[in-house]
DNA sequence: CTTGACTCCGTAGTGGGGTACAGAGTTGAT
DNA sequence: ATCAACTCTGTACCCCACTACGGAGTCAAG
């Protein structure tokens, strides 16, 4: 964990601002401790910084708040399969366009870039 | 395609600078389009404009261009595999933590916030 | 020839999650 | 008391691929 890191969570108020000592150095209570674990433990998962901050906020509020969290959790995890989705398919066309390299080369063409050509392929997208 | 897009990929030397008008306007020539199209290809395909760029170099290359453009593509095959699986393993470990809010709440406490918090649960990473 | 829609230019801003810097002050161990 | 190693502050910068702005000039249709 970055010193920078903290500040920069603090100044977004995903950390409340901490105690200081005489010298004006922060000191973290153990509940800060555990704010800072709860922001990894949930960016692990996908949420982001804002999103995290609506957590925390909700963490403190009544049985509303659960449906409020699950529905995030939800969008997330809709984001998430988007995503995936998204880049399996570029996985799977960069695949298919590395398989044109192993055929081999009617000379002096190389077929990968030959096949991103728009010349000589006007069948894609 | 933005007009600010093309002044953007001109600046970054992934576009020839144009001919111009009497005025001053930049008048594209057929294979200006075939770039931006062959641009638009790869970056679909999951390359970064650095690799495009380099690329497009290739492409006027001989034989051993083909080789870099491919180990270029191999590359960036082996960055989605490698991001497609962290995503992944993201959405698995929300989808389980969603899980845990099916089954009935014991009263005024968030399954999924308590489970991401590090004080209830001392098991995870 | 007028008009409305476009383009010119350079520079600066966006978002997301931080990281870097400089110069001064503090801490804790010896 | 001394010293290395840390932290304090604010601001600026990183990456990436754009996007926005504003004021002036240009293009093509009618």
């Amino acid at each position: 964990m970055h010193v920078e890191t903290l500040r920069y969570y603090e100044r977004r108020g995903l950390l409340a601002p901490p105690a200081r000592s005489p010298g004006g150095y922060r000191t973290y209570t153990p509940d800060a401790v555990r704010v800072v674990r709860f922001i990894k433990r949930a960016q692990e998962v996908g949420f982001a910084l804002d999103d995290i901050t609506e957590l925390l906020h909700l963490a403190q509020g009544g049985p509303d708040a659960c449906d409020a969290a699950q529905s995030l959790a939800h969008a997330r995890l809709e984001d998430l399969n988007r995503r995936i989705a998204d880049l399996t398919s570029m996985r799977d066309a960069l695949a298919s366009l590395i398989q044109t390299c192993e055929r081999p080369p009617a000379r002096r063409e190389c077929p990968l870039i030959h096949a991103l050509d728009p010349m000589t392929q006007e069948t894609l997208s």
